[in-house]
DNA sequence: CAATATAATAAACATTGTGTCTACTTATAG
DNA sequence: CTATAAGTAGACACAATGTTTATTATATTG
């Protein structure tokens, strides 16, 4: 997760390192609001001004970790081979979005408590908003893909955006749920519910009497 | 949206209504952070003394505000004839949650600074997450419903917590874009799109090859 | 309408946290 | 080794919070 690469002192290294986790580790245990300036450098066993030196307040110190996440998120996705975006192994549901969508809890599941910090909406409210903008752009992206291969019509019967923040509400939704009970399932499972439902969709999925439109 | 009811002193529902739209118009303006006591009071022309006789803070005020409104919308669904229940009228999509839905962005529209603030998660981390547990109480109490009268399976192919937080967080999803973006849709039709998604899934929607899983 | 109760107010105060600055010490890169 | 850059303690001005006190104004009620 790239965070402190090739910075040249080696204190301005470990001092950014320590602020960071003493940060983090005290939202999770008083929240964002009541975490002071002196806490953290309390925690970090460092002094009071030395904040200063490296960040302009607080939610400055939270953003650097939220942009290093998301560097790597989409670092993770892009570096994955295009050919494993067909033939990844889930035969049931083969949307485009199959194996960004595993790739993104494999992320969650591996850097949990930055997730749950950002998903609770602690720090402000950028941040969260933040990350939605990205899930709808790479969204887009797919879409846009898919209708450049007519595989999707050129019409469709439900408005893009729509779509788009349908999906990251619900991606959000789950994903928030799934961290805040401790990862229930395991990330390739809860990704194949979560298809489940976006491809099925309710009717199927609970069993309802089917819809009267069409495919298309 | 009852308020201010039967408070005795007249003194008291005024300065209680200035102070409240007086903070809510601030927030909309500056953001609920950048908001100070003295403007909410200076706003309101009082002193800022009174603010504490009638709230311990900020929070306290917007909490206020957000538990008249849950209320109002609950009543409403509420009060709605079960008789409406099923018979109205989008045949296309008779799933149990139609009206509700509309019920809810129809409330939405109605009172949208007040749901924009919310969603956008101004104040603290609490309120949001208040408005998705009532949500998925709902979700689950209708499911509920329905697998008593055995129109549900009863072992569903997805577990209902994972459906009931997925619904939730597309809800809010499209909810927020269609408040954000100055209600492009009457109610009615956003509330069916979302329907549209949520029922018949992406593969109807975006034209996607079918899912090999029958329904049930 | 008058008497009583209650609300609003201004002013002062202690407290907490912020962000900046200075002069001094320590660690590191070259 | 030494010049450079990073960390430190302490002091400071500032802004906002939440409480208290004494005083004024305004409803309610009988």
């Amino acid at each position: 997760m790239e965070l402190e690469s090739k910075r040249i002192d080696r204190r301005t290294n470990r001092t950014r390192r320590q602020l960071r986790e003493a940060f983090l580790a005290l939202i999770l245990e008083k929240g964002y609001d009541a975490v002071t300036v002196e806490d953290i450098t309390g925690r970090a066993d460092l002094g009071r001004t030395t904040f200063y030196l490296h960040y302009r307040d607080k939610n400055d110190l939270l953003l650097e970790s939220l942009e290093a996440l998301v560097a790597d998120l989409t670092g993770v996705i892009a570096r994955t081979p295009i050919a494993d975006w067909r033939t990844s192994p889930d035969p049931q549901h083969p949307g485009p979005l199959q194996l960004p969508l595993r790739l993104a809890f494999q992320h969650a599941a591996e850097h949990a408590d930055l997730y749950r910090i950002i998903l609770r909406g602690e720090g402000r409210t950028e941040t969260i908003e933040r990350i939605r903008q990205i899930v709808i752009e790479q969204i887009n992206h797919v879409l846009a893909v898919r209708v450049a291969e007519e595989q999707v019509p050129v019409h469709p019967t439900v408005p893009p955006e729509v779509f788009a923040n349908f999906f990251a509400g619900a991606f959000q939704g789950v994903l928030t749920w799934w961290l805040e009970n401790d990862l229930p399932y395991p990330p390739t499972e809860i990704a194949a519910l979560f298809q489940k439902i976006l491809y099925d969709g309710a009717s199927r999925v609970l069993g309802l009497p089917e819809s009267k439109t069409g495919p298309g």
